[in-house]
DNA sequence: ACTAATAACATTTTT
DNA sequence: TGTTATTAGT
């Protein structure tokens, strides 16, 4: 290890291990490398791996820091370490101590639609109207509860509580959080809000116990600290009261995830909690140009109450930050997409050094289509992930079931499915009896004529071979290894067959994602097998570990460059060369749910300030003047934020795009006009030049143009004085060609098929289409998802 | 008990 | 506009 490394400020930081210390690590100060030399700085103290706790908040900065102190010490030493998620370290102590805290040995783990789902047929069962009482925003005072450590009956004793919900209406929380709780119990489950809650109480109500980790951890790592929630907090404090050996690194200046219960309280007052902490403060940006980080820091300062700290460059001045307007979402997409391509060619700028980062999720279309367009690679981060997929999900239930039948939510996914002839009607009466006898549906199941009495035999019978099925796959539970045991799943809860009888292209993709499943499971058993040694690695294992997993997209293909598209959310703790944030505007960034309180207000100014220091060396800001929002289109206003950073940082180059060119050339185009028009020219927002060519009649065997863009404008015929005479109208094809009777085409629901026939015109044009599998079909071709083949 | 049609809905979301 | 959840229909 080399302390020359380290500048001085983190030198103190990572030598300083005698009592709790705050490290305030503004944004690309190495907070991360401070993390690994201070580990490996203890090990060549001579402390043993596994004295030392070390968690973060994604699996990802787990691994990387695995990694990276791993390439120091060796593997071998950093495998012994304590270091993981929260969730999945006391994920571990929770299966270590079970049954001190009275959970089954077989518990599983209810992810965050498991746990709506419950809610939900909870407000049901209760009679409740889901109107007002809505499961999500249920599940969030649950889960605030739970992240305060408050329990059921707690929270109905607590005067304070019951007087905000019946001010909001919505008294009966209280008792559809006990109710939840219950069923939970009767499950065997826990929600991820339960793995830090179940924690606490058992290091509160086993002194004994906690005393055995609290000896075992001499020394305790936090990584971003500012977005650790109270309960979180909390069991820190249980396991470093006495040894106070615990440095806690994080920067208030970039907690973001209040809204999922963080608090940004437990880094503001650490010091009062620590008597005598050591504040460590790391102020020099390793990663940003002079300009970014002043922009960032004149941003932050309308903030207030933050830890004080003046973080700096000494990298070059570097550009101003650009900032563009845009008449629309679509030029904004297509001139990024420009720029984008111009930084490439001509700066040499690779694809992987490029991100454009959004506030919401829903923007990642148009830059998704105008990137196509252009045939810039690209990856969308975030959306579904593998294992929210239905298929996957299914046979995961499947799984879930065979190591633990209690578990209602996976049981009520697939007791149907595939059918079975076990009706909803059937499946509610089981589940009522089961609540009302307090027992779980398993329970029931095994012997239902004894519950429901009215029940009749033909449904007996079909519950009981149900139920014989999951037998089957419980006795090998222990015996077979995971991908053992989970391709027999597959094969004999008939999931497989379901799957694999579609031949459509999305039905192809479920069977992709499934083998890909029992591959991983493989994988997992393989890999296992070699760390641990000749342990049998089971479906438990298997379901421990990817119960808290949320995105294994990592491993698609990282050999090919590509653009990355995200939200900040997802952005936090990367970097890159060039940075786009896009869509500055009133009501989207800061978002309009934000606007009701000064702290959410805040919340977003530090979300801007997360993305401003995700770049390296430029940073483009951009916002368009009219905005697609649930079909309709917007006016919007540039974002308060835009006017926030010091213009001394900021080049505006915007006077150009709109107005003075008629309204239709972007920002963009102005200046890095390089005379390449895309794909067949289309002028957005120019009506006085749209093509109308392919809007007339088309006799059959003529080419017609099944046009590119996500959206065209179309001209107002009768046209408003008032209005801008511009329309849009939503297209959604996927890729430019020429269609004409015997073009072969891909749809992207029906598959291949063969154009018949062309007819009608203008909006209304249709082709006939002769389908390989589904028949013919007509399609109108200003919807229709399809490319052309060959 | 399934599909088809319609209504309702729509931030961010490390675990 | 897109998705998803519920309802109606056979």
């Amino acid at each position: 290890m080399e302390l020359s490394d380290l500048n001085s400020a983190q030198q103190e930081a990572v030598l300083y291990c005698d009592g709790p210390s705050l490290v305030i690590a503004g944004a690309g100060s190495g907070k991360t490398r401070v993390l690994t030399y201070k580990i490996a700085y203890l090990l060549s103290q001579g402390m043993e791996p596994w004295n030392i706790l070390a968690l973060t908040f994604t699996n990802k900065a787990a691994n990387e820091m695995k990694e990276r102190i791993g390439r120091q010490v060796g593997l071998e030493k950093a495998r012994r370490l304590w270091m993981g998620t929260f969730h999945s370290i006391f994920l571990r102590i929770l299966h270590y101590e079970h049954e001190a805290i009275g959970l089954s040995s077989d518990f599983t783990i209810y992810d965050a639609a498991d746990s709506k789902s419950l809610v939900k047929s909870i407000i049901k069962e209760m009679g409740l109207d889901d109107k007002t009482y809505k499961p999500g925003s249920v599940l969030s005072h649950i889960s605030a509860a739970k992240n305060r450590l408050v329990l059921p009956d707690a929270y109905m004793r607590d005067a304070q509580l019951q007087k905000a919900d019946q001010a909001s209406r919505i008294p009966a929380t209280g008792s559809i959080y006990k109710t939840y709780w219950n069923r939970c119990r009767q499950a065997d489950a826990l929600d991820f809000d339960d793995i830090l809650l179940y924690t606490f109480l058992l290091f509160q109500h086993r002194p004994d116990i906690l005393a055995k980790y609290e000896e075992n951890f001499h020394f305790v790592l936090v990584d971003e600290y500012q977005d650790t929630n109270y309960a979180q907090h909390a069991i820190i404090w249980q396991l470093t009261q006495r040894r106070k050996r615990v440095c806690v690194v994080g920067d208030d200046a970039q907690s973001i995830y209040s809204f999922r219960g963080a608090n940004i309280d437990n880094i503001l007052t650490f010091q009062q909690l620590y008597q005598g902490a050591r504040l460590f403060k790391l102020e020099q940006n390793y990663r940003s140009t002079q300009n970014i980080v002043e922009a960032a820091n004149s941003l932050i300062r309308h903030n207030r109450g933050q830890i004080q700290k003046d973080v700096f460059s000494r990298k070059e001045k570097g550009q101003p930050v650009h900032l563009f307007q845009f008449y629309s979402d679509l030029e904004e997409a297509a001139g990024v997409a420009k720029k984008v391509i111009g930084l490439h060619r001509f700066d040499h700028i690779g694809w992987n050094d490029i991100a454009i980062l959004y506030r919401t999720n829903a923007q990642s279309r148009t830059f998704e289509e105008a990137f196509r367009k252009q045939d810039i690679p690209y990856r969308i981060y975030g959306g579904l992930s593998f294992y929210q997929r239905k298929e996957v999900k299914d046979m995961i239930a499947y799984f879930r079931l065979a190591v633990n039948p209690n578990d209602e939510e996976a049981l009520k996914r697939v007791i149907n499915y595939p059918a079975r002839g076990i009706g909803a009607t059937t499946v509610s009466k089981v589940i009522d009896a089961a609540s009302q006898q307090g027992i779980s549906v398993w329970q029931v199941l095994m012997n239902p004529a004894n519950y429901i009495p009215s029940m009749n035999r033909g449904t007996q019978v079909k519950l009981y071979e149900f139920v014989q099925l999951i037998e089957g796959f419980r006795a090998a539970v222990n015996d077979e290894d995971a991908a053992t045991l989970g391709s027999r799943i597959a094969k004999e809860s008939g999931l497989v067959a379901e799957v694999f009888r579609g031949r459509e292209p999305e039905d192809i993709t479920r069977q992709e994602n499934l083998q890909e499943l029992l591959d991983g499971m493989q994988q997992f058993v393989d890999d296992r097998q070699q760390e641990e040694g000749s342990e049998r690695v089971l479906m438990t294992h298997y379901l421990q570990e990817i119960s808290l997993i949320s995105d294994l997209d990592e491993s698609d293909d990282s050999s090919t460059e590509k653009v990355s598209l995200m939200t900040i959310h997802a952005a936090k703790g990367l970097e890159f060369k060039v940075v786009f944030i896009v869509g500055m505007e009133e009501n989207l960034f800061p978002n309009q749910m934000s606007d009701n309180s000064l702290r959410e207000l805040e919340e977003e100014r530090r979300l801007f300030y997360v993305a401003l220091t995700r770049a390296e060396e430029q940073c483009f800001l951009t916002h368009a003047q009219n905005r697609y929002r649930y079909g309709k289109s917007e006016f919007c206003s540039p974002s308060r934020f835009l006017d926030e950073i010091d213009r001394r940082f900021v080049q505006e180059d915007t006077s150009s795009a709109i107005g003075t060119r008629k309204r239709s050339a972007s920002g963009f185009s102005a200046l890095f006009d390089d005379d390449q028009p895309f794909g067949p020219r289309r002028s957005y927002g120019s009506p006085e030049r749209m093509d109308l060519s392919r809007f007339t009649s088309i006799p059959s065997g003529r080419k017609v143009n099944t046009f590119t863009p996500s959206r065209v404008y179309v001209p107002e015929t009768s046209s408003n004085p008032s209005d801008p005479g511009q329309y849009p109208v939503s297209q959604t094809q996927t890729e430019a060609g020429t269609l004409r009777i015997g073009s072969r085409i891909e749809h992207s629901r029906f598959g291949r098929g063969e154009v018949i026939a062309l007819n009608g015109s203008g909006m209304d044009a249709k082709a006939t289409v002769r389908f390989d599998n589904v028949g013919t079909k007509q399609l109108l071709l200003r919807f229709a998802k399809f490319t052309l083949v060959d």
